[in-house]
DNA sequence: CGATTTCTTGATTATTTTCAACGGAGGTGG
DNA sequence: CCACCTCCGTTGAAAATAATCAAGAAATCG
């Protein structure tokens, strides 16, 4: 069974029936949804809560005093926004929906008695995906340093797919996509009307197809090789590990 | 007492005689000096230890293959490299001196016991440093998307003034700063002619005064204002609270 | 269908990189 | 002690890249 809410934990540690049930004792109170757009938290707020997605996209964002944004990560089906956050006095970034979202709270107290070695298994897998997202958060830092325009929403788009095939929500060579052109902007660091002619270009070099919220990439090594992509900092199992693992 | 030992790990939790006592035993052992520009540990390695540097400056960077590479953090005196790498089978960066250091090694043992719940002030602290440096590479982020650069290269240098004041390494408006242009072109994803030009631009303002490795900031909040820059996301006490612990 | 958001394009301006060259500081060996 | 070398900082000029401005087309949503 590959139940969204398990789908997540289950890459990075096995769980047995106890973890499973404590889960799903959580499920019933502490299942949110949201439209898309909405902040779950807000930078300054008191953090509360770890949010683990269960169905669609969330990102995490900063804010500048002269209103530029940063968005600082997407969350995907599956993962977990950081759980030692909560130690922290306040939030130094935002937390959103980016489509309609469906999420499960993670109580500050669930989190340290998780942590803390009560469900070792959920434990390790929450520490697994921190660990995960650090290693992004740092090939975020040099993508915006080091790459050219064309390479960084590249090297995006290429983790994106990687990540989404990682949990199930690929089929062949394409994926859903529900970033605007603002939202790769901000993602790079770059100007809007820049990605959008920096996109143009990938299209006409047939390394993407991008119709609609529909991403088709035509030849994936392609546009690693073109972005400088490894996968290897993604610390993913693929599709078939991944089943194997359930 | 503020050894070079304790400065790091006392900032975020209160050690008491076994704590220190465990620490004082393991730096017999593994304690190690490095001169200038030593990599300890480089992408691709399995990692064996985390680093408590005790002395000197030290960096994370990763290298893309067309040679360019990206400085990811930099690690002062008491700063300890993410413990938790140790979960993972290759290092996804590089571990290096920037000046002559002396560091004591962690090895992956001790800090699963040290995580796991024996000593838990150490635990706690190692856990703080952890979440600090998620905020500055979170924040490292925003840099390199957002802001021009000037503003960038005054962030770095405000981000460094100020942890390098909250464990002492300051006297009155200036620091040392060991960073080459080359380094800071690294840091802020920039080429070293236009670092060199914009560092021009920040003395001329009177931002910075920048001689032999001494740096000295006129007005800080200045550059604050400047670069965009608020401490917030540091999440540090400032020395008067840092003695207070101590 | 009307309103709004998103995408697209061209033209202009600004920023940043690259190329090339030179000076000084510090270290090494003859 | 001096010659030489390497690393680091500095500068000017040209080329490339990216941002901004402005406007219109296409898609989406109630």
């Amino acid at each position: 069974m590959t139940s969204p809410l398990l789908r997540g934990l289950s890459r990075y540690a096995t769980l047995d029936g106890d973890d499973v049930r404590l889960l799903e004792e959580q499920l019933e109170t502490q299942v949110r949804t949201y439209d898309a757009g909405q902040d779950f938290i807000r930078q300054g707020d008191r953090p509360m809560h770890s949010y683990l997605i269960l169905d669609g996209w969330a990102y995490c964002y900063k804010t500048l005093p002269n209103r530029r944004r940063q968005i600082l990560s997407f969350l995907l089906p599956g993962d977990v926004s950081d759980p030692n956050i909560c130690s922290l006095h306040r939030m130094d970034h935002s937390i959103a929906s980016l489509t309609a979202t469906t999420l499960m709270a993670l109580p500050q107290t669930l989190v340290r008695t998780l942590m803390g070695g009560a469900h070792p298994s959920i434990g390790k897998a929450l520490a697994a995906q921190t660990l995960a997202a650090a290693a992004i958060q740092r090939e975020w830092t040099v993508n915006l340093g080091q790459r050219s325009a064309p390479e960084r929403i590249g090297h995006v788009l290429c983790e994106l797919f990687h990540r989404l095939r990682a949990v199930g929500l690929t089929s062949g060579n394409q994926c859903f996509l529900p970033l605007t052109q603002t939202d790769l902007a901000e993602t790079t660091g770059l100007s809007l009307v820049h990605v959008n002619k920096r996109l143009r270009d990938l299209r006409s070099a047939d390394l993407i197809i991008l119709r609609g919220k529909m991403l088709t990439l035509p030849d994936l090594r392609a546009l690693e090789t073109a972005s400088l992509f490894t996968a290897d900092y993604l610390n993913l199992f693929d599709v078939a590990d991944a089943n194997r693992l359930v």
